[in-house]
DNA sequence: ATCGTTAATCGACGATAGTCGATGAAGGGA
DNA sequence: TCCCTTCATCGACTATCGTCGATTAACGAT
């Protein structure tokens, strides 16, 4: 379907790039794996104490996750509640998608 | 299907995280899809003219998707010529592969 | 109002990754 | 044999990233 002839924009590969990187780390594989597995919401103090790192790790991580709406936060009054976009898990691009040359999802689409 | 309670062991997580780590790049995005227009393999030469960097840094990349089979080489005479590795395209994790806890596919496995 | 809890932000540090230019190795042709 | 082409590797530089500890902000409870 895409039958450009040059290489990919450079626009278009960053924006794909960036939902690979979101899942390029093994602890946010860890968090997204972790919030998967519970079905209820988890506050940052049950995701810390799951992950082995750092408060201000696991939060920075959950920054990154959120901005691409893997993970949605609801702020509760004393604390925040995440859990896994189930509709960006099914939007995150495949291998297949980068060959295919299948648009790039846009992030705030799936929400 | 996976139901362990604690979080996924680390070194799963960074067999995932290495996957996604081969395309979180955006010149590596170009490179492949570069690849996957041109039917044909395609020699180091003619993706550096393509895509715009230097030719050590097209080497190099093309090495990284080399160590993950995303592409195969097939050292010709004077020149390499790299090619898409349909197999390992499908085998590439998904974002649900993740939540749903299946294994991480095996690099070595998909050629 | 004060204190304690929870989580986001800040600043710093070390490690990793991307890029480049230069060099080296292997092969083909004159 | 010598040169030219092609690509991989090396060394260096910079930018980005992951992690931590400390600080700050918001809110509840006493």
């Amino acid at each position: 379907m895409n039958e450009e002839k040059g290489p990919l924009a450079r626009a278009e590969a960053e924006e794909y790039a960036s939902w690979f990187k979101a899942l390029a780390d093994a602890t946010r594989i860890q968090i997204v794996s972790l919030l998967a597995r519970r079905r209820a919401p988890m506050s940052v103090g049950e995701i810390v104490a799951a992950s082995g790192v750092g408060q201000s790790t696991v939060s920075h991580h959950l920054k990154i996750l959120a901005e691409v709406r893997f993970v949605l936060v609801e702020r509760q009054a004393t604390s925040s509640l995440y859990r896994i976009n189930e509709a960006c898990v099914s939007c995150f691009p495949t291998a297949a998608d980068v060959v295919m040359g299948k648009p790039v999802p846009a992030a705030p689409t799936c929400e």
